[in-house]
DNA sequence: CCCTGATTCGC
DNA sequence: GCGAATCAGG
């Protein structure tokens, strides 16, 4: 198996999605979970709470156990986003979703941010930027409201024009259409959005809001992020 | 043992 | 560039 492009961009967004190497590899057929983690290196794609790696703490007076160690070499490797900056003591990194997604009633985000710690005075409720084709951004406070909650599974969903009366399958993909997976691939239902793609962009203007999305300020992220691919295969 | 991701290194 | 082998933590 080679690495096209379609396969690169699903392994792509799964791995940012939260999917193991293993799932990856499996859904992608084909390669081993070591040639996955191998493209994604080699993809620049790193940097994923590994098991085995640097529990890099620059220092925890407080709440440091370990503290019986010559202290080697520091070396504070550059890492390319500051995530520093957090008064108080918080998890170093967010743990990944985990693999079951939720389905997750539409709870109204808190209309009060709770203010963190300062800005109280200039609240701006909505950062709305427009993207390269068109689309709108969404803020912190509204991200998620127009999407439906979170597919289950295996659901076939509308036709999402009515000129697409079958499934867009592999072969009707062109530059013109939306790529968004719908479903597994191998399973009967797995089709492609279809839908009149954003131009400039492999997908619709609503796919464009879920594969894009404007890199929130590290106050407050948005744990779940949507697993594009509809989430783990569930054997 | 199983899992995970990271790294190495021959191809 | 690729990925099996290996490493190492959970």
């Amino acid at each position: 198996m080679s690495w096209t492009d379609e396969r690169i961009e699903k392994l792509t967004k799964m791995w940012e999605g939260g999917a193991t190497a293993s799932q990856i590899a499996d859904e992608l057929g084909g390669v081993s979970r070591n040639a996955v983690i191998g493209k994604a290196h080699r993809l620049g794609l790193k940097a994923r709470p590994s098991p085995v790696k640097p529990n890099d703490k620059a220092d925890a007076p407080a709440a440091a156990p370990k503290a019986a160690k010559p202290a080697p070499a520091p070396e504070p490797r550059p890492a390319p986003a500051p995530k520093a900056a957090a008064p108080v003591a918080a998890a170093p990194v967010a743990p990944p979703p985990p693999p079951a997604p939720r389905p997750a009633p539409q709870a109204p985000a808190a209309p009060a941010v709770a203010a963190t710690n300062d800005a109280p005075a200039a609240p701006q409720p909505r950062i709305v930027s427009v993207g390269p084709g068109g689309f709108l951004r969404q803020g912190p406070g509204d991200q998620q409201a127009p999407i439906p909650p979170a597919p289950p599974r295996r659901l076939v969903p509308a036709r999402p024009s009515p000129e697409i009366a079958d499934k867009t399958s592999l072969l009707d993909l062109n530059d013109r259409i939306c790529r968004w997976p719908m479903g597994h691939p191998g399973e009967p239902d797995f089709h492609f959005c279809g839908e009149k793609v954003n131009p400039g962009f492999p997908y619709c203007v609503d796919h464009c809001g879920r594969a894009y999305q404007a890199q929130l300020p590290r106050g407050h992220r948005r744990p779940p992020p949507p697993m594009p691919f509809g989430g783990p295969r569930v054997r």
